[in-house]
RNA sequence: GCGGGCGUGGCGGAACUGGUAGACGCAACGGACUUAAAAUCCGUCGGGCGCAAGCCCAUGCCGGUUCAAUUCCGGCCGCCCGCACCA
């Protein structure tokens, strides 16, 4: 009698199952190897959108793998919750950060509980919750104690009408992005993580994660930015208004190239330039013009090369009495080397650049191969290829690289100078002017300094009576909260009001899970090293580079301080694409959500209500934006969670982007349907359960059982390298043959059935990490009351039955195929050869001629060359 | 500008270390069942020629290596991503 498949009712009740007996709750077992496996935890914005889905749909699929695969797993979930949307929200709203974070939290865990994932919600973590930032600020503490953190003052970008710091990407041509005021560069005193100490051994460490994309990888490296180079001095010749002895620090990655200086340049915001300011109003107004211009993006593209000439001279390192200008210029950056550079134009085109518009001299003192040095000039394009230094003095004749050493040695000998290792990675400033944010536990006293609060007197709670009306920060504007005693003294002090940078939440929470309620320390040492490193990390390719790095220095800095005993907090990283799917616009330019559309059947839409004509845009990311967004709680209400699983690892493989369609998830919707009549059509025709094997198995039983196996290792293999979309095809295929046989030929033959129901069972393991609910139904109809599926373990495949007797070899001539002949496993080249050459396509295809010789690939291909 | 990736049917994509290109799915088309529709099932499905056996062309373009190239090498063309005045 066939039964339909319902998926709400079926799903519910699972769901229910796992969550009654604690069946995902991890605990330390010494005994079994564990496996840590952790998505990106999101950031509770009101509800899960479909790169959620996907992103813990992957991650579930690997949780379900490795725990039926006998590991003991851990797979914890937890919320991002601090952030400025909440803060938006007070202010647009009037509704309390908190209470629209933890409405949202209570919303989001709903739907993915409603996704069924194997979660251990025990050690649910939410970052805005004092249980957790808690022991954030003891881990700030400890930092500080260990030299780990600094405060200095630094520049910042500031609105001066919402009176706050704004982080670059807030900054839209040179204009805060909500007050629209024109942002200053500010100097503000800041605390910073030093994650510049670690530096070298986070670009070495990159080499060990072979476990990581190659690209991310690449992206830290570049990121981090080391490059060998020299500091050296220029003494400033003697003025009539300048102290004597002064001199200009600059760095350079080319010493070779000396010989070749034009001009020295300093950053705008370089100390001896706001000494000069002083007394030069137009050099004031060129450095205000530079740090007006300087923040935007588009103005870096498109900024030409401008210089102020100090009127200051340099003597030339190596010559003293060969003077050079001194310009201030808007292209060098204070915050990389010295802030301060000399320019050789001949081999650098930005140096060119400036130079021709300032009529300097241009020297070239590389010698490409070939070129005369007598003739050899630079025009438009400054020459960074090899070659040979001339009119360089002690360096003629040396190739770059030389050079550049003999150079090094040369300085440091003079003692003008030394070679110095830069990084492009600069110190990570964590304060951030906001209230939705974990409070930097210290206070500031008159007579004491910064006092970090009293570990007895942590956390260092936020505030709830705050308001939003005013611009600013609302820590700073609350009555009484910043006045606080000096832990030290007594006296009156003020507490820290600026909070941390939210990156410094998401840098450790992989930890905090190992012992997610303790409340004494952040992480019990036991449990972290039992757990971690996190064995398979999963989120978005957005975060390769500021999130992996700050929880990579945030790792090493709690190694330091005793809190771990891993540097490297994830040996597995899988980046997952994005979520698109078609935009569409009504004729007045305005965006529609998918449902606002219909489409017809000569693929042109319409809007669904007022019949207007819409344009149908591209395939792009799913935006709120643009509207072309699906909610997944209105999928998985219409087709199940299973469904919204199994489309999300479908066609697309994982790293890639997505094309969101509704003929896709129909496709899905419909092999839900097909594999619950796969078993319920057949399975009381089917031997019971424990039923003695066949003694022997004919030829339709020993082909479900080899397809059966065939599955069992390709699916097992594409689990362990990612490949999502290949595990759901191969499925699929063993799905299509059982169909099949399970209709024509199980009921005449005891063998065959036996075969089909060893067949099935194992389907339903094999589907079961990415459609969980209907997996552990069907197993259930299958008769298996006693133990539910995820407790069964991962089917092993007999290696018996992955080769054939016979194979299939393909016959080419001349590279072409022209025939397939069905052989005995292992023949016997000579054989094979022989039957090649036998088969009448062959023979015609040679029309006579006679092979000059025959290329046998045992068990594979025969290439006949004639 | 620097760094990286990708180009395969109408579409998403498969092809492990070079060895039968197009698995699996979507869409489309034809058929069965039905009064009808939905659902389901069966079949066709890169292009061209042929009654057929079969043949020719085909993995962005051009060339190379090889018995054999989607795969390796060189050069173009196109798209995508990251970083970017980093000295």
């Amino acid at each position: 009698m066939t039964t339909r498949y319902n998926v709400q009712t079926t799903e519910l009740k699972w769901q229910k199952i796992w969550e009654d007996k604690q069946s995902f709750r991890a605990t330390e077992d010494a005994e079994r190897q564990k496996y840590y496996v952790m998505s990106m935890f999101p950031y509770p914005s009101g509800r899960i959108h479909m790169g959620h889905v996907r992103n813990y749909t992957l991650g579930d699929v690997v949780a379900r793998v490795k725990r039926m695969q006998g590991f003991n797993v851990l797979h914890p979930m937890g919320w991002d919750a601090f952030g400025l949307p909440a803060e938006n929200a007070a202010r647009e709203r009037k509704v309390h950060p908190a209470q629209w974070t933890w409405d949202n939290i209570k919303t989001m865990r709903g739907e993915l509980k409603r996704m069924g994932l194997a979660l251990d919600w025990s050690r649910e973590v939410a970052t805005c919750d004092p249980s957790y930032y808690k022991h954030q600020q003891k881990l700030f503490q400890d930092f500080l104690k260990a030299g780990l953190v600094y405060r200095k003052e630094s520049w910042v970008n500031w609105d001066p009408i919402d009176n706050t710091v704004l982080a670059n990407e807030q900054v839209i041509d040179g204009k805060g992005w909500r007050s629209g005021a024109l942002v200053e560069k500010r100097k503000l005193a800041q605390w910073f993580f030093k994650i510049t100490e670690f530096a070298d051994d986070l670009l070495s460490a990159l080499a060990t994660l072979d476990r990581w994309p190659e690209k991310v990888r690449l992206m830290q490296e570049n990121w981090i930015g080391k490059s060998e180079g020299a500091k050296l001095r220029f003494a400033l010749a003697a003025q009539p208004d300048q102290p004597p002895d002064q001199s200009i620090e600059i760095f350079t990655t080319r010493p070779d190239t000396l010989f070749g200086a034009s001009f020295l340049a300093l950053s705008p915001n370089h100390p001896l330039v706001a000494e000069l300011a002083k007394k030069d109003g137009k050099l004031a107004a060129f450095v205000a013009e530079c740090n007006r211009a300087g923040t935007s993006e588009v103005n870096i593209e498109t900024a030409e090369k401008q210089g102020y000439d100090t009127g200051l001279k340099a003597r030339h390192v190596f010559d003293k009495d060969w003077l050079l200008p001194v310009y201030v210029a808007n292209f060098v950056l204070m915050d990389y080397g010295t802030g301060a550079i000399f320019g050789c134009p001949a081999h650098d085109q930005r140096d060119l650049d400036f130079v021709r518009k300032y009529k300097l001299p241009v020297k070239p003192v590389v010698l490409p191969e070939g070129e005369d040095p007598a003739t050899f000039s630079v025009g438009d394009i400054a020459y960074t290829g090899p070659g040979k230094a001339f009119q360089s003095q002690f360096l003629d004749g040396l190739e770059v690289e030389a050079a550049k050493s003999k150079a090094i040695a040369e300085i440091k000998q003079r003692g003008l100078g030394e070679g110095v290792t830069q990084f492009r990675l600069r110190d990570w400033g964590v304060s951030r002017q906001r209230y939705w944010g974990c409070p930097i536990p210290v206070i500031h006293c008159e007579s004491c300094g910064v006092v970090p609060v009293p570990e007895k007197d942590l956390p260092v709670k936020l505030p709830e009576d705050v308001t939003f009306e005013k611009p600013g920060n609302p820590l700073d504007h609350h009555p009484t909260w910043k006045h606080v005693a000096c832990p030290q003294c007594g006296k009156p002090a003020r507490r820290e009001t600026d909070t941390f940078d939210t990156f410094v939440d998401s840098s450790w929470y992989y930890a905090r899970y190992c012992s997610a309620t303790n409340p004494d320390k952040p992480v019990d040492r036991k449990q972290a090293d039992y757990w971690l490193p996190v064995d398979q990390y999963v989120g978005g390719v957005e975060h390769a580079i500021l999130h992996l790095l700050y929880a990579r220095f945030i790792a090493r800095a709690m190694k330091t301080t005793g809190h771990l005993a891993v540097s490297e907090p994830f040996t597995g990283l899988f980046t997952q694409g994005m979520i698109c799917h078609e935009s569409y616009k009504d004729e007045n330019g305005k965006w529609l959500y998918p449902e606002e559309i219909e489409r017809k059947p000569d693929g042109s839409a319409v809007h669904v209500t007022t019949g207007g004509k819409v344009t149908i845009g591209r395939v792009e990311v799913m935006s709120k934006s643009k509207k072309n967004v699906v909610d997944p709680g209105k999928i998985i209400n219409a087709y199940g969670a299973d469904t919204a699983r199994l489309f999300m690892l479908s066609d697309s493989p994982p790293e890639r982007d997505l094309e969101w369609t509704e003929s896709g998830i129909d496709g899905v919707w419909r092999f839900l349907g097909r594999l619950w009549r796969m078993v319920d059509d057949v399975v009381d025709n089917l031997p019971v359960l424990g039923a003695a094997k066949p003694s022997a198995w004919d030829e339709p039983s020993l082909k479900i059982r080899r397809a059966t196996h065939r599955a069992i290792a390709d699916v097992s293999a594409a689990f362990d390298r990612f490949h999502f979309n290949g595990a759901v095809a191969k499925t699929r295929e063993l799905g299509n043959l059982l169909e099949e046989q399970g209709r024509s030929a199980f009921a005449v033959n005891g063998a065959t059935a036996f075969a089909l129901r060893e067949g099935l069972e194992t389907l339903a393991q094999l589907i079961a990490p990415m459609l969980p609910h209907i997996a552990e139904e069907m197993w259930e109809r299958l008769g298996h009351a006693d133990k539910m599926l995820i407790d069964t373990a991962w089917p092993k495949a007999d290696p018996a039955l992955l080769v054939d007797e016979s194979v299939t070899v393909a016959v080419q001539v001349n590279g072409k195929l022209r025939a397939t002949l069905s052989l005995p496993r292992n023949a016997p080249p000579k054989d094979i050869e022989a039957a090649a050459l036998a088969d009448p396509n062959v023979q015609r295809a040679l029309n006579g001629a006679s092979p000059k010789k025959v290329v046998v690939v045992p068990n594979k291909i025969v290439n006949v060359v004639a």
